[in-house]
DNA sequence: TTGTATGCGTTATCAA
DNA sequence: TTGATAACGCATACAA
């Protein structure tokens, strides 16, 4: 335990200084001879250096910060991963904090990550307020906010597709001949919750429907919200399709249209958004517009560390292009699942069982869908 | 940035000393009006206290460790979360590692949460080899193993009762008149899984029905496992029930179920275990073997934090009951979704959704089964 | 090629 | 009640 650098030295029979050289490769050289004797006592007395005084040191901890509005979420589970896997190809390591949803706890852990001194922080904010960003943008760290833009212009915004992406999904919809499509969303205060309506909009206006006509129903983007949007939406037959805004909540929405006697694809097709692996288990499996987690993922890291050699570093979004991945639940060809990509067992890493989300030719517009 | 202690001392006409007491209410006292002065200076230099620098002196970084296999995994990600919620509770901070079912990728989390000098290490092996056994033993860092049982007695293990969770699960079965139960099991090589098949091989043994005659799959836990399983084993119609030992593989059967036109409960009955928030909205919804996700993670909290204060604190298991959350896949009525907790809307924090655990009357044992 | 000395920002001990 | 000062363990500029 108590095995500091100079016990090392002393045992080598030379200087605590040389023996920081051999560690860290430089920034002077050494004699091969004490090198050898240097790692012989390190070995000996297992020694291991304290990370904590090298980062007081480098004023560096190889650290960042991750604050996610709910980490078992399983899209938000899945884009951490994704941040995780990048991040560790960089030799950082994550801090991980909950807001759930709080924004007080979100600064709290905002706090905290600053007074550890990451050395960068990602922020996915929770809806509603953000009254940690004067804090974060005075603190001076550099940060990049993900999945969600935040107002102002502090940090560089790393996110899909999501109005684009809608617009496909919808799109798709209506080349499957469905008219009336409604729309289930995310919470109004939101921004890619609105994003994505808007691109449902943008299909329908140009394919000559009437969006005013057709509902727009706000929850959270959970399971149950989209459950309870189902019940409410679906009941009496107004629409044949429904753009959902999350894979979660069209999760929700296939349980409640079981437990409503709606037939889906035949009654009612649905298109969603996301892309998260559960997606592709559902009877039937979602089609849904996939968003590129690793791609997310090396993106943020790679504009934070851009933020960290060069503090003025633009801000500009980084806005990355989303899949169309049609399954069964639009009116494709339901495939079956998980015969295509290689064997099975354990945990086809990284990404999960990421073959399954290309099982269908993914037409990218609407190539190869029955009009 | 670069305000440190003496600069607010020097602003309030005092020494570096009394702004810490003030900072910290301690260990001396402070008269009111240096205190006040004091306080003015560290809000109009916006000094933020350097936590590294605290942590070298203290030798304490308030941080645990969490590594887990797969964060991504619905399952691990809600355990993650639980103990990421009782360790904020005891304003501890989670330094996050995904082993990615990898043991070298493993061992170089365990390096980096030793070389950042973590106050204690939460740790769900990997399955297969785990080699960082004895080098986390020997670093002498606190660490309590979850889930999942380690050989060797080095740390204290946190885990559900995989054996008798399974045993009341397929006694379930059972009850609804179910002779011929299958089981898909996890991977070999992993301790809770084997426990998990020795408790459905009691309840059968019990009942009077050969174990043996019947048969179990072994494979990765997660979606794609359960649905090859299934395919495999339901295809000829041998069993009238099967056992899934997670949520995870019960949705991929579902899914088969379904591909193969096997109507489930009426054909094949099936529970499985672990309580994911997911496995309330497939169709039928999972009847399984709920994992108290809160009570593990304070326990595991708990348990760390005793060791802290004494090493020598014992390393006796702590396993949790489970309880079984009966609804349509066994045969119980399926309980329509989310209308008995409350309002629904933005995130039912904390758990999630967590009032659709019990939605039917918790049998606890299997009174109310229609034999 | 190597040893010495200083500072990183904090807390705690010791005089005052 | 307070001000100075010595660690904590490391990295590096500087002297040897």
């Amino acid at each position: 335990m108590a095995v500091r650098r100079a016990d090392v030295a002393k045992l080598a029979g030379t200087s605590p200084a040389v023996v920081s050289y051999v560690l860290n490769g430089g920034p002077r050289g050494v004699a091969p001879e004490t090198k050898a004797r240097v790692l012989a006592a390190i070995e000996q007395l297992g020694y291991r250096p304290n990370g904590i005084a090298r980062s007081l040191r480098l004023n560096r901890t190889m650290t960042f910060g991750l604050l996610v509005p709910d980490t078992s979420n399983p899209f938000f589970a899945q884009l951490a991963r994704a941040i995780e896997e990048a991040a560790f190809a960089e030799n950082y390591t994550l801090l991980i904090g909950n807001a759930a949803e709080d924004d007080a706890r979100q600064t709290a852990y905002v706090r905290t990550f600053l007074a550890r001194r990451v050395d960068g922080l990602f922020l996915v904010p929770a809806h509603g307020p953000t009254s940690c960003l004067p804090e974060l943008q005075q603190s001076g760290v550099a940060w990049v906010t993900l999945d969600r833009q935040t107002p102002g212009r502090y940090a560089a915004a790393v996110m899909a597709d999501h109005r684009g992406g809608a617009r496909t999904a919808t799109e798709h919809l209506l080349a499957h001949g469905r008219r009336r499509i409604g729309c289930i969303a995310g919470p109004e205060d939101v921004v890619p919750a609105n994003a994505r309506v808007t691109g449902w909009r943008d299909a329908l206006a140009e394919a000559g429907v009437r969006p005013s006509e057709m509902s727009v129903w706000h929850g959270s983007f959970g399971r149950r919200a989209g459950y309870r949007a189902a019940r409410e939406m679906l009941a009496d037959g107004r629409f044949d399709a429904v753009f959902v805004a999350s894979d979660q909540q069209a999760i929700g929405v296939l349980r409640a249209m079981q437990d409503l006697g709606i037939r889906c694809p035949d009654d009612v097709a649905v298109a969603s958004f996301d892309g998260i692996a559960a997606a592709a288990y559902t009877s039937p499996a979602l089609t849904t517009m996939a968003q590129p987690f690793d791609e997310l993922g090396q993106t943020a890291v790679r504009r934070l560390l851009d933020r960290l050699d060069d503090p003025d570093a633009d801000t500009a979004s980084s806005v990355l292009p989303v899949d169309l991945v049609a399954r069964g639940s639009c009116g494709c060809p339901d495939p079956v699942v998980g015969d295509e990509s290689g064997a099975d067992g354990d945990a086809p890493a990284p990404g999960d069982e990421a073959g399954l989300h290309t099982d269908a030719p993914n037409p990218g517009d609407d190539a190869g869908v029955p009009a």
